[in-house]
DNA sequence: CGATTGCTTGACCCCCATCAATCCTCGTGG
DNA sequence: CCACGAGGATTGATGGGGGTCAAGCAATCG
């Protein structure tokens, strides 16, 4: 069993304003599992019981609209957390956590987690810091969805997952994100995403290669994403 | 200068969990007023150094989208709290915010609030608990930007302001929203929106009386909104 | 009582959801 | 090693939703 105070994935997040002490407790009582991808980490309506904690890989989270198509609505990967929220306010998750590739993963009961927050303010100020940029970043998400095209939508899209995702070795996004994932992620068809993919490509904005996407013209995106 | 400690207001909000000397300390500092219909009570940028209790009256926080249309985030109204997010966060606002009739607000310093976050555990966690709960109904409005009809929108919308508003005594909703409001919470054109509201009339599931709206079919409303 | 602002309706057309057909890719078993 | 099947990727055709422009109407205000 690995140990949480040696573990330098916590210094991503809140849990490195975790005293030693506390994070030998947890230590203690934590799980570690690997997920393959594809697993289902926790469904809408499940109680986690706790969060989770990324040590490697990333997944998807999403939610089912009443038309019955899935919403991507965060993507999670090494050194978030995930299912804070639900705990916090007690209730059933009402989101679906899909591993989109291998994970490695820790699993912190919701007992530990609640005693730390009531015991050390640095660790519950340090989450709602989280939780209100959290906030802000959904009112961008909000806007954006509301105003702007599919088109801008998807070269926003494209340079967030630029922003937020590590290259591999030939300079294309380490994420395996399948069409249909990122038609999800900004809520179209994914016929209307492959449409609007190639024409990016045909462009030079981007570059395809199977799975891999590669940005090539970051500058164009970005003008596109907000309108030329 | 009327007294928090007596004041029903925070009953409704987090600083219900304020002690009796935290809310006498707050009295002293704190500033009341009177913001008139239109009036911005702050605007995208600028740095608010405190938060509104809002005592009366409804005021509409949105965000300029690239593309240059104000959309519509929040509705906020009597007991609600104001400015938590950019307080925390230590930035300026995202977010701007417009009295839709007239207020009464108090502001309460920045600094007053950040100590009682730091030494009154009940206030942190209850703010926790009260982002938490934001963050999830934001996932339902991105996914219903994302997934549903305008149509759709307009339908949920109208159901979520019989639910939060109170009703004037003929039972028209208690907000002066313009259609131009309207469409931007849905995010649409306004002729969009009034068409839209003409058809819901046609089909008796509304009315419309001038500005005031009547909700006549809450079943009918809630159908269309979930897709038929 | 003009004048400005908001409301309403019509016409037009593009974006995008949907259905359908084909191609590609990869894992599996013979 | 190859054939095959299944799921994903791609492209075409089509129709409707909804954005936009424009004109007329109502209401509000100085």
């Amino acid at each position: 069993m690995s140990k949480c105070e040696q573990c330098i994935i916590r210094e991503f997040n809140s849990l490195k304003t975790l005293t030693k002490d506390e994070l030998i407790r947890i230590t203690g009582c934590k799980t570690s599992k690997t997920v393959k991808k594809g697993e289902v980490l926790f469904d809408e309506g499940e109680y986690i019981n706790g969060v989770f904690c990324i040590k490697d890989g990333v997944c998807k989270v999403s939610k089912m609209s009443d038309n019955g198509r899935d919403q991507i609505i965060h993507l999670i990967q090494k050194g978030d957390i995930l299912g804070e929220r639900s705990l916090i306010n007690n209730e059933a998750s009402n989101l679906k956590a899909i591993a989109v590739n291998d994970m490695e993963v820790c699993f912190i009961p919701k007992d530990e987690i609640i005693r730390d927050l009531e015991n050390n303010p640095n660790f519950s100020l340090d989450l709602l810091r989280k939780m209100a940029n959290s906030l802000k970043k959904a009112d961008d998400v909000i806007v954006d969805m509301a105003q702007k095209t599919v088109k801008q939508r998807l070269a926003t899209t494209l340079l967030f997952l630029e922003a937020k995702f590590e290259k591999n070795d030939n300079g294309s996004i380490k994420v395996n994100l399948s069409r249909e994932d990122i038609a999800n992620i900004i809520g179209t068809a994914t016929e209307s995403a492959i449409r609007l993919l190639s024409e990016f490509k045909k462009k030079k904005m981007i570059d395809l290669k199977g799975k891999e996407v590669f940005i090539l013209d970051v500058k164009a995106l970005k003008d596109l994403s907000e309108g030329f």
